[in-house]
DNA sequence: GTGAAAGCGCTAACAA
DNA sequence: TTGTTAGCGCTTTCAC
């Protein structure tokens, strides 16, 4: 009740495994009535070439790897989800199958994994990287980079689009803008939270200390943190939320605080999200094309596997503001 | 620059090929102090089992895939992904490695793949399902049943669901309820559709032509659809959504008639996706545990690989109505 | 263009 | 408890 062989095809066809082999890898290697001879008989076996064996003999497995750093709630959030789709098509497009998987459950097992290389999403530790190395996988890095690491990293381009978030505030005549940031990523915090010093900056705004507030990433914890914001007499006149979910915490509070958006305060969140248009007014938000950056991810990975040298160290993917009614 | 193999950490532990394999595979089974030599000298050598080679010698690769089948927008939405969370978790746990692909890309390539079993979540088309038993794979189906084929089946409870989400709202004095009812896979809309009229029927509720509406899946037409139910005389006072987006499109179209939620009209979902939560009111919907759903998978997947032979063909999962504001 | 044969790195009888 | 050895099913030189 085992699969058919290669030995089978062989047999049936009246020609050598060898050849066999190369009609279904190299199919231009043999000639055309062969060819059809080997393919006939497959058909009728109903035969198909084991890919381990194939993996076995090559020294290559065709799979690939999709570990998921990050910690705690839901693992496969949109974002992540998106990259994830981004990089299994291409992927499957490549002929390589993706495995999942998150970091800690990847590093909890210690036989080495059948595949040839780890596209790392999110907060990679230093330490996993290193052991992906030693046992000759490939890695890239997808939104977030390792210093002291000479990998290809993905990213998308932070700095701009929060520029672009409070250029559009200033042009609806905004100056007292208001940040509501959420502890993600080390990487994504630390490259937003700057990224929105520096376009103030730019931007010739003043940044009052009152105007910043922290929450972590559930609603409430941001709908409470924008309240401080915005029950006062002084309160800004545009908020911009590190994320779409924290942006929607701002919309509660104001509605509670009987504020309207955008008329009296206007919000913008990030990532464009499902939720955006979900909601009432639908929120204006940095639109990151997370698809993409997975495609781009599997282009470094081929390179990488390819042997290519000239490989960009860091690739960072343009975004682009969704203006909607919150703005 | 290669690996090295067991032959390496034979030669250099002093023990044959077998012990280093037993050392590994089946600790129990060597000497305390064998085992020790044996673990040094692979740390020594950096030595990690080849999964490939493992696999090879024991037909049986300890790969399971996890496989969409679902045309269409987005592969990885939240109730899919979190789908593949369960079953990736379990996956894990149990030392498998997980593969994701869409059924698409998976019949693109005729390889034999390197996988123990399948779970496929979706409209799995019976093409697929046969194919898959060909090349001796155990099969498990999610949020799915394949009639004709005698498979394990992991489904949510979508009779209850609705049952639920209708007495709650009789409870709250509604008694005319309208159905907005989206194009979802065939199983799920049919399962749902008829889920519904029984209920209306047990509940002793008329079910009016006029207040039943169908939209596609996206938000735009369910806000147009919900506008054709809300945009009359005798409109519904409560309005059943086949998910939480078509939901959020009846909250739109309810404010644009100046409806308030949930006084002039009721709305329930189904999902309860994290969207809920962040609409204003707050979205009541059919809670549906779907990483419970995957962990099920799981379960009948590894009886499956263990050769049991009393597995429940049909697994239903309880689901549970959150209420929130929106009734 | 095709064939013979030596691996690829491990496991599992079977023997000791 | 440990060792010997024959596979597992394919690829890939190297001949012809």
């Amino acid at each position: 009740m085992s699969s058919p062989t290669i030995y089978d095809v062989s047999r049936l066809s009246g020609v050598s495994t060898a050849t066999v082999s190369r009609a279904f890898s190299e199919p231009d290697r043999v000639r055309e009535d062969t060819r059809r001879k080997v393919y006939q008989a497959a058909a009728v076996l109903n035969y198909q070439p084991s890919a381990i064996a194939r993996a076995m003999a090559r020294q290559r497995t065709d799979n690939l790897a999709y570990i998921i750093c990050k910690k705690g709630a839901t693992i496969l959030d949109e974002f992540y989800a998106g990259i994830c789709e981004g990089v299994m098509r291409r992927a499957n497009s490549l002929e390589y199958h993706l495995v999942v998987s998150t970091a800690e459950d990847w590093q909890r097992t210690p036989q080495r994994k059948q595949i040839d290389g780890a596209i790392l999403a999110g907060d990679a530790e230093p330490d996993l990287i290193s052991e992906l190395q030693r046992q000759n996988v490939r890695v890239v890095l997808v939104n977030h980079v390792a210093p002291g690491f000479d990998l290809p990293c993905v990213v998308a381009d932070e700095q701009d689009g929060v520029l672009q978030a409070l250029t559009h505030l200033v042009k609806q005549g905004h100056r007292s803008i208001a940040l509501l940031a959420g502890r993600f990523s080390s990487y994504i915090t630390s490259e937003r939270y700057n990224a929105f010093v520096s376009a103030m900056k730019k931007l010739n705004l003043s940044l009052k200390e009152t105007n910043i507030a922290m929450c972590d990433r559930d609603i409430y914890s941001a709908t409470r943190a924008a309240f401080t914001l915005l029950d006062r007499p002084d309160r800004p006149h545009a908020i911009f939320a590190f994320n779409d979910t924290l942006a929607a915490g701002v919309m509660k509070a104001a509605g509670r605080l009987g504020l309207r958006i955008p008329e009296d305060v206007a919000v913008v969140g990030y990532d464009d999200s499902t939720a955006c248009v979900l909601l009432e007014p639908e929120l204006t938000s940095v639109h990151v094309d997370c698809r993409q950056m997975g495609e781009l991810c599997m282009e470094r990975m081929t390179a990488l596997v390819e042997g290519k040298t000239d490989i960009p160290r860091l690739t960072v993917v343009p975004v682009s503001l969704k203006v909607r009614n919150s703005s």
